[in-house]
DNA sequence: TTTACTGCAAAGGGTTTGCAACATG
DNA sequence: CATGTTGCAAACCCTTTGCAGTAAA
C-alpha cells in the first residue's frame, strides 16, 4: 500500500471508513465530503476554509464531525494562534509527513518536508531527550514562523520607509 | 547568590526598559512584576499561573501587559491547543534557546534543549527550505507532543486492565 | 426501528475592549 | 500637566452544545 499513488483516493475513503468504524461513528455522506476537500487541500485548512470549499456543510456540524474525525485519527487539528484551528488529513492517511510554514502576517500556513537524513537524525536526537526526561514523544512538530513571499513583497509595497 | 541574581536580574530588566520605550511604552511597577514572575519560572505559563504567581494582578491587565510586552519583544507567546495561551521570555531576553515537551494529557509544557551541532544543522536545512519557498524565516518552532512522566504513570495506575 | 447525525440557535469561555480613575515621565 | 496604564465589567468571537427532525444500519 505505500508507495502507491495518492490519486486512489478510493483507498483513503476505505481508511476513514475503517477508522470511524473503529470508534463506533459512521462514515457520512457528509464526512466523506470533508475527506475530499481536505484530500485536494494543499495546506491546513480552518474553518471558513472548508465551508467555502464545500457550503453544504453547516458550521456546527464541519465542528462536529471534525471532532468526530480526529478521534478516528483521519484528521489532524493544528494550532498556530491564528483565530481560527486547522485541521489536515493525518499523515497515517496522507501518507506524506511534512512540517508548516506558517506566515506571521496573513496567518496562512504551506507545507513542506525535510530531507530524509534530517528528519533521521532528528528522530534520534528526539528519542535522546524524551528518554533523558521521561516523556513519552508520540508526535513532533517543525514549524517556521515568519513572513510568506506575498507578504514579503506587500511589505516592500505598502510599509516602506 | 543573590548578589549574582541581582545583576542578571538588572540587566534583564534594563533590557526590558529599553524595547519598551523603543515602542513608546513604559516599564511601570506591574511590568516589571510579570518580567519578575518569568524570570523565575523555568516553563511557559498560562494566564492563571501568572496570577497564581503574583494576584495583585487584575486579569486584563495581565492580558494588555503581556500584549504590550510581546510587541516590544520581551516577551513571546505559544499556542499548543489547551485552552489557555502561554507566555515565556523572549530568547534574547532569557539568553535560553529551547524548545517544548508538550504533554498531550495534562497539558503543561517543559523545556528541553537540542544539541548545538542538531540546532547548527538545522538551521541551515531552514535556510535551504525558506529560500526555495521565498519565505522570511524570523523563528522556528520545534515541539514534542506525548506523554510526560506524570502523565505516563498515572495511565499505568488507573488504564491498567 | 434504533441509533447516530444534521442544522439551527443559544450558550460557553478565553481574550479583548470601553471607560473613568490613576500613575508615570 | 499630558499621556500611558489600571481595573472593572461588558463585549467579542471561535467553538461547543441542546434540541427536534432526519438519515443510516
Amino acid at each position: 500500500m505505500s508507495g502507491e499513488d495518492h490519486r486512489d483516493s478510493n483507498a483513503l475513503h476505505v481508511e476513514a471508513a475503517r477508522r470511524l468504524d473503529a470508534v463506533q461513528s459512521r462514515y457520512t455522506t457528509k464526512r466523506r465530503l470533508l475527506v475530499d476537500v481536505f484530500e485536494q487541500a494543499d495546506h491546513p485548512l480552518s474553518l471558513p476554509e472548508v465551508i467555502a470549499a464545500d457550503s453544504s456543510l453547516a458550521q456546527s456540524s464541519v465542528y462536529r464531525n471534525l471532532a468526530a474525525l480526529e478521534e478516528a485519527g483521519v484528521v489532524r487539528r493544528i494550532v498556530t494562534g491564528d483565530d481560527f484551528a486547522r485541521f489536515e488529513l493525518a499523515e497515517e492517511l496522507s501518507g506524506h509527513h511534512h512540517h508548516h510554514l506558517i506566515c506571521r502576517t496573513c496567518r496562512t500556513v504551506a507545507d513542506f518536508t525535510l530531507p530524509t537524513a534530517v528528519e533521521r537524525s532528528l528522530a534520534a536526537t528526539f528519542r535522546d531527550v524524551s528518554d533523558a526526561h521521561g516523556f513519552s514523544v508520540q508526535d513532533h512538530q517543525v514549524d517556521l514562523l515568519g513572513a510568506c513571499a506575498d507578504c514579503q513583497d506587500a511589505a516592500r509595497i505598502g510599509g516602506d520607509t
